[in-house]
DNA sequence: CTGTTAGCGCATTCAG
DNA sequence: CTGAATGCGCTAACAG
């Protein structure tokens, strides 16, 4: 099955190269009895464009990279947000993931790759610190992820403390003393449970309260089904507590199955918080309080920086810390 | 910022272009001395292989596309099943999105973009009859979805009238006799919302019992919100109905959340099923039950069939029924 | 308005 | 083992 070029429309037709390709990209003007003539040409043949030959000739794709750990749940959020404004610049956006396959031939994240590409969102979620360093290339990047990245790169995170600090103050002024901080981590690194993390603690501090750090309830690996197991280990070890601020909305209903099976009423005995809004924590009863993750403002800080990449490579980097908020639902007693 | 080539390179080692490309592609031996001096020169430019170029060259990309209407929950937990084993082929996988957006000159499936990749997943579920038929390239091809296609395409779908018999026959083992099928549609044509009706409709004649259309309540457009306010306006209308079969579990997250501010208790008010097992519904106490996908058999039925069709251009068409089974949960009292 | 020339960066073919 | 020539399919620049 032989593709079929323009010099097999252009011979069909009985015209040159040039005019077929000028016919196509409509650049120039073509009579309309020429054209017409090309047009049945390529019809009658089934020619397409040859995109990566025109790629080559023109030295860029036209196209915008998003590449992710993985293709579900946050990520493919925030692609749906991205895409449109991708393709508002007029050009692609596609999705890579990177592999989980680091001894393979396939690196996790091939810098050749990212020669396809006129620029490139990255998520950083997948990265270790060394695959970072080597993420030195000249192409137009954005780091995406709530790592300690260098200083050199564009990058934007979510506040990710701040909205930590949010939820449990709001569980705080509702009433609840002990809080479990789910899913967190101890540690001073910039990761996302340890920032959240470090938003449960603020927020024990702005309102005078002793924090402890048996609340602090790290879940590994990261799920649920890990999360509700982590929940049975406290109610059975018999740490009191009357709230759970869980990192994320996953680990949340976690805590909402081990919390019904025990029969712990939330919010009346336990209040919940999570981390991402997911639409099932809208759904969920009583409705789960989450921390909006404001994914149409990382979809719009990056897409923006990207494109002031691209126009200026010398431009100075920009960290975007974009700002979360709280949506409170059925599951928390707050304030206010 | 001028690219480095190959050219670059073989000046700054003393060699020619090809022995760079030798040394880079290891097709041929390259001596020890020489080898080094170049890998030194491509290290000291910074020098990245040009893959568009490359790609011209060998006439493909080893690139293969899977095409979603939308990046986030169904399409991408298949995705994430689909990538590993295009990866085991030696190839890589990237994700497209059918532009929303018709009017666009950007075409919601532009067949010259599927000249890229040496293989297309296409998603038909975005797709109207229309688009359909243009899909006529000759570029190895594999339909995903629920849609009827042209026979002469290969084409994976999931068996949706037997998921939803399965789940509305365990219902009515459990004692149920009016049935809500929530979020699905009338009519005969192959859709996922008509083929999951007519599996509701097929367990009552099993059964030997009754249906009423008036139980076939469809929700337009497609959301938890809008599927709770069609169980409030059942409700309200004084319908009886003793179980629920939603489409998805995400139009089952609305029935949860509508029921629960009735106090129409599950399961023993109200029997609840959904469709698609997503993760959450492990986990909604008091468990929902639901048709599990098989997102693993799809991917690995699409990825099979692709794969002979990129050897074999004219193998016959494949239309591969995926099975499905139930994962039974708290939401039900099924029998056994 | 249409055709000719040239070359994007790489890798196959065939000489040396 | 290394190099020179050639062309993948397309389009900018210029000539007719």
């Amino acid at each position: 099955m032989p593709m079929v070029t323009m010099a097999d429309v252009a011979r069909e037709a009985g015209v040159s190269v040039m005019t077929v390709s000028n016919v196509l990209t409509e650049r120039k003007r073509v009579n309309d009895p020429t054209k017409a003539r090309v047009l049945a040409a390529m019809d009658s043949l089934g020619y397409e464009v040859n995109l990566t030959a025109r790629h080559l000739r023109a030295g860029r794709t036209d196209t915008v990279a998003l590449i992710v750990p993985s293709f579900h749940d946050y990520f493919g959020e925030v692609a749906d947000e991205i895409a449109p404004l991708v393709e508002a610049e007029g050009r692609h956006l596609v999705l890579e993931r990177t592999s989980a396959n680091p001894a393979s031939e396939m690196e996790s994240v091939s810098v050749a790759r990212l020669q396809m590409y006129d620029g490139v969102l990255l998520s950083v979620a997948g990265l270790d610190r060394e695959q970072l360093d080597r993420v030195r290339t000249a192409k137009p990047i954005v780091l995406l992820g709530e790592r300690d990245v260098p200083d050199r790169v564009d990058h934007v995170r979510l506040a990710n403390e701040e909205g930590a600090r949010l939820a449990t103050a709001h569980m705080i002024e509702g009433g609840a003393r002990r809080v479990l901080a789910l899913g967190c981590t101890p540690g001073g690194e910039h990761t996302m449970t340890s920032d959240r993390r470090a938003g449960w603690e603020l927020a024990h501090r702005r309102a005078g309260l002793p924090y402890d750090e048996r609340y602090v309830v790290p879940v590994e690996p990261y799920s649920s089904h890990v999360a509700q197991d982590r929940v049975r280990d406290v109610i059975a070890s018999g740490l009191p507590f009357d709230a759970i601020f869980a990192a994320t909305d996953v680990i949340a209903l976690g805590a909402v199955a081990a919390l019904a099976e025990h029969g712990l009423r939330v919010p009346e005995v336990v209040q919940l918080a999570g981390f991402d809004n997911l639409d099932v924590s809208n759904f969920v009863p009583p409705g789960i309080t989450s921390v909006d993750p404001n994914h149409q403002g990382v979809a719009g800080h990056a897409v923006r920086l990207l494109h002031r990449r691209m126009a200026d490579r010398d431009a100075p980097a920009e960290h975007i810390v974009a700002p979360v908020s709280l949506v409170v639902r059925g599951s928390t007693r707050g304030g206010h």
